[in-house]
DNA sequence: GGTGATTCTTTTCCGTCGTCAATGAAAGAA
DNA sequence: TTCTTTCATTGACGACGGAAAAGAATCACC
């Protein structure tokens, strides 16, 4: 039996060393000077912080031998020590789990999925415990200590007090996730709402490193949307925040399981879209492959569903370019499987919709592997470890 | 002849004192120990903060002997000295300017308007000047210098350049208008976007204290919104946030003048109600007053497009709370004066369309007067002077 | 009218953090 | 070798805010 794991705290006592930290993590290898100038700190204060952060060994210093331009003392590169400690990160959907291993730069180590019977809190629990204990295992293999596990679960998530308030999918209501599991593995838990811990994934290591508005959208069993404002990642006054999915594209549309009519999520996520190419083509297509395929192939009620789709997905994105005037949205989920069916719709949607200078945004795709979620979660994992402020602009 | 106006520098050299100073200009009178505790600051801190301001005369004592609890020592409320210092608000129209002197507690001392006839900047500029020089007659009259003054433009303005980078109601571009007033005036110049200033107005004096996050939206001429998350005002990368009136609303709709159909303001604002109002009645419809009346004398076309109206704004509010969670929403601009013609579709629509918690979100009306734009103004010049971090949730 | 209890406020001391300016270090250039 | 250039470190310093203790103002009670 292995004994109760022990975490350590991140030795970044003031702001500015987390600061510093997060901006390393983010911007890859980077000189002292480098650092100051993208935190705004004297050269002096970056010295300082690096330091501990150094003897803790969670940075190293780096033979940066590239480039150098030929006058003054070379610098010296400091990069993060992805292998000084490792973070689980858990997806819980409506029927599977996945859990995966990352290193300290979210990169992943080991993944592991198990589908899902029932929803009940109780086997979902267990389920999640297992997988954790076997991901401990590998970790034990690496020789590092897992400092931290991040779960992401779709709805309504509180994620200060680590409890899932609603969560449609699961059929759970006010569930303090962050505890039990605290309490099955005896490491910190950080609970997040999935489509948030994306987000905080793309903002740390992703398309959104640098950026202090930009906006994630995912399209696939729904559409989400995760925002970044003024750096910090938004949850709204009552929790919830980001729901595209309801923004009414066309009042006359099908009708949404909220009740209203012609939601984006009515129109094109993928129950959405796969009913809608039964309805067109007559033909039992079963999921979203199916209907890709048909599409694919050429068939025009397929291909007219999934313009429609691109052209509401298009529109749901420049109301959030309008609203919010992002520096880029970031399109993801599975969804974009079909991106190129619906590419150019989207596109074409978004700049004939956009207004004025919310048009600049810029679009961008992210293909998402079956484990980004999970990498979301350790995201969160990893932004709790280190705590500090959020990230900044740098 | 006036001698040049001289300005002083607000005395608040650290940011606790800033915070401290706009805890208690927005909450109104606060013992120290109410502000140590808004501001999250050691009683200790609220003291050293608290003197120099004082000192300044910013501060003053106030012998607040209103409900005391029978024990201990009593309480020394502070507040703010709004006659320490004068601000002067203007905001430019298509077809007038409304300038303002205002105390530092953003209460009017003196309004003053005058119709524009040109749109070019010279005779703008010439008459801001006039106005500005008459308010500063006014203002030496209460013997109190004025440290700042604020202008405020629709469309797209850089606050930080002090410029109008793109005016479409007065065919402005690019015109460095902070720099111009500050050379005819001596004074400093704030120049923001209007619905940002109305918005920072509400959230330092009006119905936004002490939320991080709310929403201000305006119907009239045109329909607008202006943002604030995480405590701060949105702007968006761009410059341009909260184009709530081109959020689509029916894509069958009207054509606007954006090029889509159906936006909120092709709907909404006053020009397509009196529009439709015409459409629907035949009536010679002039002007918005005249649809409100029609609609109030029972009109059923002039009642259908004030319903509809309602409709819109409510489901544009709906957007808006779906995707940034905010705590409240205020409703404002001329259009209010209709407001017993749609205030049940705006409410039936936002409960309609708002999705899970957001519909949490608190729907407030704000009639809004005539000065209340250049007030907004005003507020970003109290805003600018006071310098120091934006306003914290307290 | 003391004396004590209670609460608000101020004072004093102290630790922390980050900047400034000077110094040291590592290269290539002259 | 020596200078120049750039990066990095050091130590002195000052600003800021917190902790704790003292002071102040009131009421309750004897």
């Amino acid at each position: 039996m292995r004994s109760t794991p022990r975490t350590e705290a991140f030795p970044a006592h003031t702001p500015a060393a987390a600061q510093i930290f997060t901006t390393v993590l983010s911007h890859g290898p980077l000189t002292r000077s480098d650092m100051a100038g993208r935190a705004g700190l004297s050269a002096a204060a970056v010295t300082k912080a690096v330091r501990p952060l150094i003897e803790a060994g969670y940075l190293v210093e780096e033979a940066g031998d590239e480039a150098r331009p030929a006058l003054g003392r070379p610098a010296n590169s400091v990069r993060v020590d992805g292998g000084r400690a490792l973070f689980i990160g858990v997806k819980v959907t409506g029927d599977e789990i996945i859990a995966l291993l990352t290193d300290l730069c979210c990169r992943i180590r080991v993944a592991r999925h198990v589908p899902l019977r029932g929803r009940e809190p109780q086997p979902v629990l267990t389920a999640v415990a297992d997988l954790v204990q076997e991901l401990l295992a590998e970790a034990d293999g690496f020789g590092v200590q897992v400092q931290g596990i991040g779960v992401a679960v779709s709805g309504d998530v509180d994620r200060a007090a680590g409890e899932v308030r609603l969560s449609p999918f699961l059929e759970w209501r006010d569930l303090p996730l962050g505890e039990l599991v605290e309490m099955t593995t005896g490491l910190p838990v950080t609970v997040d709402n999935d489509v948030r811990a994306l987000t905080v994934a793309e903002q740390w290591f992703g398309a959104g490193v640098g950026l202090s508005d930009f906006a994630v959208v995912t399209v696939g069993a729904g559409i989400g949307c995760g925002l970044v404002v003024h750096g910090k990642v938004v949850s709204g006054a009552h929790g919830v925040a980001g729901e595209i999915g309801h923004v009414v594209i066309d009042p006359t549309g099908p009708l949404c399981h909220c009740g209203n009519r012609g939601c984006a999520e009515a129109i094109a996520a993928d129950p959405a879209i796969v009913a809608a190419v039964r309805d067109a083509t007559g033909l039992p297509v079963a999921d979203a492959a199916q209907a890709v395929e048909l599409a694919r192939r050429g068939d025009p009620g397929a291909r007219e569903v999934y313009a429609r789709a691109g052209d509401a997905i298009g529109r749901a994105i420049a109301t959030v370019a309008n609203l919010m005037g992002p520096e880029r949205v970031i399109i993801s989920g599975e969804g974009l499987a079909a991106y190129d069916l619906f590419a150019e719709q989207i596109r074409d949607a978004f700049a004939a919709s956009a207004f004025g200078t919310a048009a600049r945004c810029d679009l961008l795709t992210r293909p998402l592997a079956f484990d980004e979620w999970a990498r979301g979660a350790a995201a969160t994992a990893i932004q709790s470890f280190i705590g500090g402020p959020p990230h900044g602009t740098g």
